[in-house]
DNA sequence: GCATTATTTCTATATTTATGGAAATATAGA
DNA sequence: TCTATATTTCCATAAATATAGAAATAATGC
């Protein structure tokens, strides 16, 4: 991870209806969501949910495949790991009194 | 936390310049960095530095103490921690086997 | 091939955000 | 109080981003 991908991914959810799509998606769990379901859940007019999506797939934090007439979107949790770790990086000078949640967290992670 | 203080969280750091700064401040632990300090270290005009910095205090992401002559900021943990709980709210309709990083994160969570 | 449904692209407009020089405002030591 | 240093505010400009209607492009079943 890189500054520039980190920031592609964190523009990607900065922005309200975003951020709405990519938790919804997080609930929704491995099996997604159609554009039409979230388009219907969030009140989402079609031409600007396709553009939302766009932004978050390009970014990598969701991914996409198509069955039958659907596109069904879901969430990249790996992405998300990825993101966390390094915005934690080296967190508190390697002292871990001072972000107890995250050291433990980075403590359990697989990747190296 | 709630879909808009999390937009001006994800916001704050979703800019190459002001993640630098974040991240610089999260190794920096809580004794931070002067904003002279951070200037210098990333090659920032004073001008944008203070935009930047305020655009991190007000979203809640840093504190700032002032010191002698100096302003010393510092990384909020709390307020990246609530962030981190809430964009993996109700993570995988709690199937544990699609995000088990994230999941283990959130069990050692002390906030409910 | 035609009708139906799902999704995306095109387009124009409106809004927000980033940049950095110059000037203004603190803060503190002599 | 004067001076030096640190940081912020002001300002104009440039660039990026969000919105949604209408038209275009898929994908499927008949």
């Amino acid at each position: 991870m890189d500054n520039k991908s980190a920031v592609t991914i964190l523009s990607s959810i900065a922005q309200e209806a975003r951020l709405d799509i990519f938790r919804a998606l997080v609930q929704a769990g491995v099996a997604g969501l159609s554009a039409g379901n979230i388009a219907e859940k969030l009140s989402i007019p079609n031409s600007t949910l396709s553009f939302h999506l766009k932004e978050l797939s390009h970014a990598g934090l969701v991914n996409s495949r198509q069955e039958s007439r659907f596109i069904y979107y879901s969430a990249n949790y790996q992405a998300m790991n990825n993101l966390l770790t390094y915005l934690t990086e080296n967190c508190c000078a390697g002292e871990q009194a001072c972000c107890p949640d995250i050291a433990e967290f980075k403590e359990k992670e697989t990747t190296p």
